[in-house]
DNA sequence: TTGTAAGCGTTATCAC
DNA sequence: GTGATAACGCTTACAA
């Protein structure tokens, strides 16, 4: 393993100078840099990331705290564990997967949390290390999201432009930022067309959503889509559908939020919005690390939202 | 942040009497190493891991490598990753994702690999560090893996014993060793039975297998159970059963693989081999820092299948 | 602009 | 059995 001390033999220079070379380049002259980078090529140098953390007192580990329950979950944390180490593996940071639990076992750089609910916005207040949340939140957390309300108002705005007469919201029964964002896509988007908003909200399952088109079977006229907030939620919608006898997408429209696994083992499949989780967990690495590294806040980082389209919309 | 300085003045003692309380507890005396433990304790020490790792050459990173691809995965390596992380966290190790292409990027202590195929076994002899594979191989690798042939033999014993009088095996076709082992299990349990196997492989999409039973409809005679080697391959063949008029479980069988994800959302849900991933991670966490730690080789670990009973056989 | 010295927190080595 | 010393590879502070 070849260190500073290595190419600084090779290049004729101090250990320091070659340090400079790594961390403040602007302060070297530029011949002594020219023999520096060529020593360091020769030698195909690396630094070594343990030394310098131990002399800079960092740790090089960033902490990932998934605040939901993960048993019931799809893919979409991998995608986002798979975007982050990403970025962390290009940076040599690594990453430790947490829970509140074992949350202060050990050191670490920095933060990012996902599935915040109110409940957990003092603690994250306390900690003294940077953080970024991954979702949306109106408590000045810097955060990546998608574009949640404009998601919801662009499929709203597809199944009306469909020919579909009535537009049903069916949202997830929760307090949390990103639901009233989609809500509110929804919202404008009906009212700019004079409709008038009609929401109902469920957990997050799928037999909840089907239970509530069952029996509600003879009040839903035909021409009706139904815009969920989840792409479980639209799930439940279109087997209860499928199994009243509706037609989709002639008679009935379903869409639903997210993209990730589950609209694709739907049959049709759902016509989504496509979150690109592994881009947004990247940016959320990149945040990260410039907040760590350059101390500046970075603000909300916000993905417009792509419709996936499935077959759940008429063509 | 305290030291071993901290400590060793705390407990008037050298901070190598402290390190060795660590390290070494037998090379020191009882009443010292009580001081020193008081001592600790009253401080609130913990060793810092990056100092160590300088002193030891260490980096306290393990990479984990999937091979697969894992863009159309189910929650399965999620788990892994929970799992692995899990037991990382307990011995302060952290965890990074690798893939094959940013594999020799930064350095690591030892490396957890799955999704192994046979032209990756020579690339996976040549490395220096320790390796613990997560699915089972004939190369000599260490591993830790479900049973897989105790699990087909368990499920075809189930459907023997639940009256169904042909029983089809659905493979995964690939050379892996896995699906070897998963069609031996099928088989011996068949010749117990005096019967004759019927194998038929396909690559692990659902819609493969579901072609195949819907071409074969007429030859498939009733009371047949399909012994499927993954959850995959199962919803494919209940999906086309019930589309050609088929009745589950009563006329037909379906067992699956895996019990991840997919085996749930099957509608009916699918009988199938429940594998622990989650345990199984740590396991592999476990198995590879004893290595490190000690160098010992462990061998494979192998954990037992458990039946997770759905609707596709009979009560 | 460059180099020297001290220190980050730990462990291995070798005296005592 | 215990302690002083050097070393791990790097960075900051200070001196030249």
């Amino acid at each position: 393993m070849t260190t500073l001390v290595d190419v600084a033999k090779k290049a004729n220079v101090s250990k320091m100078t070659v340090s400079r070379v790594i961390n403040h380049p602007d302060k070297v002259t530029d011949e002594l840099k020219q023999l520096v980078y060529e020593a360091m090529r020769e030698l195909d140098y690396h630094p070594n990331v343990i030394a310098k953390a131990l002399a800079n007192k960092s740790t090089r580990i960033i902490k990932l705290c998934i605040l939901e329950d993960i048993d019931t979950t799809e893919p979409y944390y991998m995608n986002l564990m798979i975007g982050i180490a990403k970025t962390l593996d290009l940076h040599q940071y690594s990453l430790q997967l947490v829970t509140r639990r074992n949350f202060d076992i050990g050191n670490c750089d920095g933060y990012i949390i996902t599935g915040m609910r109110e409940a957990d916005v003092d603690w994250i207040k306390k900690l003294t290390k940077p953080v970024v949340l991954f979702g949306e939140n109106r408590y000045g957390f810097d955060y990546v999201d998608t574009n949640n309300k404009a998601g919801t108002y662009l499929l709203s705005q597809l199944a009306l432009k469909k020919g579909y007469e009535h537009l049903i919201y069916i949202g997830i029964d929760s307090k949390e930022s990103f639901e009233y964002s989609r809500e509110a896509g929804y919202i404008q988007q009906v009212q700019e067309n004079r409709m008038v908003p009609e929401l109902h909200r469920f957990d997050n399952h799928s037999h909840l959503s089907e239970e509530y088109v069952e029996q509600n079977w003879k009040n839903i006229p035909k021409n009706t889509a139904f815009i969920c907030a989840s792409d479980r939620l639209a799930i439940g919608i279109e087997r209860a559908i499928i199994r009243c006898g509706g037609k989709i997408p002639d008679d009935f429209g379903v869409t639903g939020f997210d993209g990730v696994f589950l609209n694709q083992i739907a049959s049709p499949r759902i016509t989504t919005i496509k979150q690109s989780i592994i881009e947004m967990g990247s940016a959320c690495g990149e945040n990260l690390l410039d907040k760590i590294e350059s101390g500046e806040t970075s603000g909300p980082l916000v993905f417009e939202p792509k419709i996936c389209l499935g077959g759940t919309l008429r063509n």
